[in-house]
RNA sequence: GGUGGCGUAGCCAAGUGGUUAGGCAAUGGUUUGCAAAACCAUCACACGCGGGUUCGACUCCCGCCGCCACCUCCA
C-alpha cells in the first residue's frame, strides 16, 4: 500500500505522514469546529468533511484516530470593523433575537450542528463517538484551562496585562510569528485597517481575556462567579495561587480556547491540527504561538522531511487547511443569495426558503429537498487544496454519480443475496479488476486526498462490472469492494433497498392458493374494509384497482411481491396499459419496478 | 498595497516534458411491449494569451490578461 502524504501547511510540502506515537499505531487529530450561533452552513461543512475524510484515510491506513473537534459556544466579535471587545458578541445578539440566555442558545445550535453532522455521516457523531463528551468538548467548559495558560504567559513573560485587566499576548516575545501562515510583520504593522488601541503594545498583539460589561458570557477569574461548580474546582486544583490579580471579569479572547481544548483532550502535542483556510491567520498562527509561550510545545520534523527530527515550534506536526467553497465564483453571502446551510438544502421549504426548492426541483430534486448523502458527495468530490465552486449543477452531478454507484451496489447485493459461504471462486478477471481498483483508490487518497483520483478509480472499476455477467463468488468480491471504497465515501445507502423477483416465482403466486396465502399474512390487506370483495378478485386472478389497497405507506417486500405478480398477470394478458399503471402507481409509492431479463427488479427509493 | 492560489473540451474535475483520467449533460445507436438500468459511439485534433528553452510543452522559464482567497470575526 501506498504512503500517506499530506500538503502541510506550516511547510508548505506535501510530507510523508509519520505519527507521533512511538509504536506508530495512534494519531490525535484536533479540527476545529463550527461556531454555534448559527446553523452550520455547506461551506463549514466542506471543511469538517475533508477532516472527516481524512480521519477514515487515516485508519484505511491501519491508525486507531483519536479525533476532537470543538464546539465554540464562546462567540466571536460581530462587528468586524470594531477593534477588540467594544463590538457585541454573536452570541449574545442571537440571544437577544432568540429572547433566551446565550448558554441555551449555543446549545440550540450546537444540537442542530450536530444533527446535521449526523445527516452527513460525520463519523465523530456516528456510533460510540457521538455520545463520547471528551471528543466534542465545549468551550465554555474549558475556561480553566485557558485562564491556566494565560497565567502561564504572563509569567514566562509573553503575555501582558493591561489597566482595563485584559491580557493581550505579546507578539514580539514569537519571532517565529508568521510562520504558518508566510505573513510578514512589516505588512501587518502596515494595516492601516486595525485600528490600534491604546492599551496594546504592538497593534499585532491579540487578546487572551477580554473585558467587556456589555457581554453576556461572564467568568470571574477570582471567584467563583459566572462558573459551572466543576469548572471552578478545576480551575483552583490548576491555579491553586489564582492568576494575576489585575486581570478583571470578562471572557476569553478568540484564540486561547483551541489550545486549551487539544491540549485538554489530546496532549501537550497532537499529530494532525484541521480548518478552514481562513483559520490560517489569525487563528492558527496564534495558537502556535500561545502554546509555544505557554508550554513550550514543539514537534519533531517528520521523517522524508527537510528538518527531519529538528524541532517545529508547533504543537501539531501537521497543519491541514481546507481551500473555500464558493458559490458563482465568490464567497457565500446572505445579500446574493448564495448563502446555504445544510437545513436549506435538506429541506429548503421548512427553512423558509421556496425559491431554493423550486430551484432544487428544477435541478431534478424529488420535493425540492436534497439528500444529505448528496450533499456530502458534493461536498467531497473535490480535492479540498482547491476551492470549489458549488452550483445547482454540481448538485445536480453529485445526485447522478451517487445514483450511479447505488444501483451498482444494489444489484450487487441483490447477485449476492443471503447465500451463506460458497466454495466457488471468484475468476482472476474479477479478482485483479478489485484488487487494482482498490489500490488505485487507496494510492489516490493517500496522494493527499485526491478524492476525484479515487472517483475515477470507483467509476472505472463500476464501468467494468457493468460490462460483465458476475457468478456469485464475483458478485461477492465486487460487494466488498463497494463496501470499501464506501468505507471512507459513506454516500451508500447499505439498507437492503431492492430486490430481485424470478419469472418463475411470479408464476407461482399467481396460482390462487399461492396468491391468497401471499396476501393473508398482509396486515394491511387484511384491514381493506371490503376485504372479502377484494379476496374474491385476487382468487379470481383479478387485478384490484391501485387504490383499494391503500393505504399502504410501508410497501414491505411481501406487498411489492404481491403488486408485481398481479401486474405480470396482466402483461402476459397484453394488458399493458394497467401493466404501466401498477409500475407507475407503486412508483408514487417510492417503489420503482424495473423489467430485466432475469425477472423483476423493484427499489425502494 | 502585501501574501498565496487558480485559469484543462457544454459543465465539474485529475494529471503529465512525448501512449485514453474520471464524472455529469447532450445527441445517435444496441437492448426493451413501453420504461428503467446497462453497453457502444459522438461531443474530445482540451489544456487563458504572447514569447522562450527543447527533437518535442498543456507540462519548464519569462511577460501579460482574467479570476479567487487571505491580510479583519469567518470553514
Amino acid at each position: 500500500m501506498s504512503v500517506l502524504k499530506l500538503k502541510n501547511s506550516y511547510t508548505r510540502a506535501l510530507e510523508v505522514f509519520q505519527p507521533l506515537d512511538p509504536r506508530g499505531e495512534c494519531v490525535t487529530m484536533y479540527s476545529c469546529g463550527p461556531t454555534v450561533y448559527s446553523y452550520a452552513h455547506i461551506g463549514n461543512f466542506r471543511s469538517f468533511l475533508m477532516a472527516d475524510v481524512l480521519r477514515r484515510v487515516l485508519e484505511r491506513n491501519g491508525y486507531e484516530v483519536r479525533h476532537v473537534m470543538n464546539i465554540t459556544d464562546v462567540g466571536h466579535m460581530t462587528e468586524d470593523h470594531v477593534a477588540d471587545a467594544t463590538g457585541e458578541d454573536k452570541l449574545a445578539k442571537a440571544a437577544r433575537e432568540l429572547g433566551t440566555d446565550p448558554f441555551r442558545v449555543a446549545r440550540h445550535f450546537e444540537d442542530a450542528f450536530v444533527a446535521d453532522a449526523r445527516a452527513l455521516k460525520l463519523k465523530i457523531y456516528q456510533g460510540g463517538e457521538a455520545g463520547d463528551e471528551t471528543l466534542h468538548p465545549r468551550a465554555t467548559a474549558h475556561i480553566a484551562e485557558m485562564l491556566a495558560a494565560i497565567q502561564r504567559l504572563i509569567a514566562g513573560g509573553f503575555a501582558y496585562v493591561v489597566p482595563s485587566g485584559e491580557v493581550y499576548f505579546e507578539v514580539a516575545k514569537f519571532p517565529e510569528y508568521g510562520k504558518l501562515s508566510g505573513k510578514v510583520i512589516d505588512d501587518l504593522e502596515a494595516g492601516a485597517r486595525v485600528e490600534v488601541r491604546d492599551e496594546k503594545r504592538d497593534p499585532r498583539d491579540f487578546a487572551l481575556w477580554k473585558v467587556d460589561a456589555k457581554h453576556l458570557m461572564q467568568w470571574d477569574p477570582h471567584s467563583n462567579v459566572g462558573w459551572e461548580p466543576d469548572d471552578w474546582r478545576r480551575f483552583v486544583q490548576l491555579c491553586p495561587d489564582g492568576v494575576d490579580a489585575r486581570i478583571k471579569p470578562g471572557f476569553p479572547g478568540w484564540h486561547i480556547e483551541c489550545s486549551a481544548m487539544s491540549r485538554a483532550r489530546l496532549g501537550p502535542v497532537i499529530d494532525i491540527h484541521t480548518g478552514g483556510e481562513d483559520n490560517i491567520f489569525p487563528h492558527h498562527e496564534c495558537e502556535i504561538a500561545q502554546s509555544y509561550g505557554a508550554y513550550h510545545t514543539h514537534v519533531p520534523g517528520p521523517h522524508g522531511a527537510p528538518d527531519e527530527g529538528a524541532p517545529r515550534n508547533t504543537f501539531a506536526r501537521y497543519w491541514v487547511h481546507g481551500r473555500f467553497l464558493l458559490v458563482n465564483n465568490r464567497k457565500m453571502s446572505k445579500r446574493d443569495g448564495t448563502f446555504f446551510t445544510a437545513r436549506d438544502l435538506f429541506n429548503p421549504v421548512a427553512e423558509g426558503r421556496a425559491d431554493l426548492a423550486r430551484d432544487l426541483e428544477a435541478a431534478g430534486f424529488a420535493g425540492g429537498r436534497v439528500p444529505a448523502n448528496v450533499l456530502r458527495y458534493a461536498l467531497i468530490a473535490n480535492q479540498y487544496t482547491q476551492p470549489m465552486n458549488f452550483s445547482m449543477e454540481s448538485l445536480a452531478q453529485a445526485r447522478a454519480s451517487v445514483e450511479r454507484l447505488q444501483i451498482r451496489y444494489d444489484k450487487l447485493r441483490e447477485a449476492v443475496g443471503d447465500t451463506g459461504d460458497s466454495s466457488e471462486v471468484a475468476s482472476d478477471r474479477v479478482l485483479t479488476l478489485v484488487e487494482g481498483a482498490l489500490r488505485d483508490f487507496d494510492d489516490a487518497l493517500n496522494d493527499n486526498l485526491n478524492t476525484p483520483n479515487a472517483l475515477a478509480a470507483v467509476f472505472k472499476a463500476v464501468g467494468e462490472l457493468n460490462q460483465m455477467e458476475l457468478g456469485l463468488a464475483e458478485a461477492r468480491e465486487a460487494l466488498r469492494m463497494m463496501e470499501s471504497f464506501n468505507d471512507v465515501l459513506d454516500v451508500l445507502d447499505t439498507t437492503a433497498r431492492s430486490g430481485l423477483i424470478t419469472r418463475e416465482q411470479v408464476q407461482s403466486w399467481l396460482e390462487p392458493e399461492s396468491l391468497r396465502s401471499k396476501a393473508a399474512h398482509l396486515k394491511h390487506w387484511a384491514e381493506a374494509p371490503d376485504r372479502e370483495q377484494l379476496w374474491e378478485r385476487i382468487e379470481a386472478g383479478q387485478l384490484p384497482a391501485f387504490d383499494e389497497l391503500a393505504p399502504v405507506e410501508q410497501m414491505d417486500g411481501a406487498m411489492i411481491e404481491l403488486f408485481v405478480a398481479i401486474r405480470q398477470n396482466a402483461r402476459k394478458a397484453k394488458d399493458f396499459a394497467t401493466g404501466d399503471a401498477i409500475r407507475d402507481d407503486l412508483k408514487k409509492r417510492g417503489v420503482q419496478l424495473e423489467d430485466t431479463p432475469q425477472g423483476f427488479r423493484w427499489v425502494r427509493g
